[in-house]
DNA sequence: TAGTGGTCTAGACCACTGC
DNA sequence: CAGTGGTCTAGACCACTAG
């Protein structure tokens, strides 16, 4: 269906001054173009690459270059022997945020640290088992903590952190109370953490935190669940924080860009 | 410093039966696991390519395949003219989050919906310029409504949406109530959302509110805003949202990955 | 079995860097 | 200026897919 036999690159011929952009690019951009108005439509096979080559007159490099970039924005699925398949006709969006840390992600301002008040091996009743999401009778090893800032006589929250009671040593680190505990995991076990789950509700001061948390009982609160899985999966530590009304404010920022996977 | 001329390439020579991993992906192998242990420091300058090809017995394509993925992995840096430069010692990671609309990330039920009450022009005194960011005296759209589902009678929450009086005709969408306005504003006005950036904190219900929510006044909220912005970077929308204890829980999971930039 | 994409070679010219 | 990485060609063999 092409108009002539000829290549679609007459005029570029001799021109070989870098004021031009590279040949794949250039395919990049018609072939993009064609996925985007269906000329090469969404689930169709594109032409094998040495039609391509044909076409724009191109080695098989060349045209291989503009395809991986096309790929790598997600508008192409290839398979050796099947071909060149369209799945998009524009690079999927989404909003997402990225940070290096948890810590990032809670933005806690950084003179935060936390006062261990107790720690002590416990067994989970029902209460607990449904909020850790794990089985009656379970073993974990808590540590009961005040999170406070230097800056401010009010603590910031109360935490209850959950541990699978084979990592309890983390409470010997010299910095166990200014790191996160999935980062000394981390670091003394080789455990890492792979995946976290946060949730966040509307709740009450228990009346048992009222003092040290110097509130009065059943006042609004915030609390903030989070879980930590590691490698295999599972489920290594969790911890529960309250925080009084007006002492912390959770906030994050999400960006819109290509999605890739 | 090489033991001698010969290349590190013997044993694979003949075997071109591809039980064997492709030689770019050996060689990658190779020069990250220099990278990571140090015999290529961080800061340094790899060998240049034909000194690669040389070693490794390879092609220049093949050196620079390797090269291409490690450079993806974000070990390295590769000017023309100056070299490779080693800038990490290993893939940087990050947690991320990455959804394709803000309701996702906002995880609301599928079957939720907003029931208008009130839409009118609203001028920023020096509380709601606190809590929107902006200048006293600025003129807002502001649209109440209760969000519900259709599965529970009790509302999940009431949101006051402030919206650049331009984009007001939002609100004659058909599926106004079932689409957040964001949405609605990219699709009928081509303004995309690019950024957007989230608070929550421990509230209280106010005064005003307890009958539409049907809870008692002063009793624990969790609140939402919501800060929405274009283009431009111009902050095109807000919106404030008051959730009754128990009714409403917020939750999120990252996923830790190489990180990309 | 014919055709696809994946890997690989041995050349080449270029623009650019840093000396 | 010599040397670097970026682009490009014209070949080749392979494993795999689909008919």
């Amino acid at each position: 269906m092409e108009p002539s036999v000829g290549s679609e690159r007459s005029k570029r011929a001799g021109t070989r001054s870098r004021a031009t952009a590279p040949l794949y690019q250039l395919i990049t951009q018609r072939l993009t173009e064609e996925i985007r108005t269906g000329v090469l439509p969404v689930g169709g096979l594109l032409p094998p690459e040495v039609e391509l080559c044909k076409r724009f007159d191109a080695s098989r490099y060349t045209v291989r270059e503009a395809l991986r970039t096309i790929t790598e924005r997600g508008l192409l699925v290839r398979r050796p022997g099947a071909g060149s398949v369209v799945i998009a006709s524009e690079t999927p969006t989404a909003f997402t945020q990225s940070v290096r840390t948890v810590e990032e992600l809670m933005n806690y301002p950084a003179d935060t640290f936390r006062k261990n008040v107790s720690t002590r091996l416990v067994v989970a009743d029902k209460a607990l088992a449904l909020l850790l999401n794990c089985a009656v009778g379970m073993r974990w090893f808590r540590i009961s903590a005040i999170r406070r800032t230097h800056t401010s006589p009010e603590p910031l929250g109360w935490t209850d952190i959950y541990l699978l009671p084979r990592y309890s040593k983390v409470v010997d680190a010299v910095d166990h109370a200014q790191t996160h505990v999935y980062r000394q995991v981390e670091r003394m076990y080789g455990e890492p953490t792979v995946r976290a789950r946060f949730e966040i509700f509307a709740s009450r001061i228990p009346s048992r935190l009222a003092r040290a948390l110097n509130v009065a009982g059943g006042t609004p609160a915030l609390t903030f669940v989070r879980r930590y899985y590691g490698a295999s999966g599972e489920n290594f530590e969790n911890s529960v924080t309250v925080h009084p009304e007006r002492r912390f404010t959770y906030s994050m920022e999400v960006q819109r860009e290509p999605l890739r996977n």
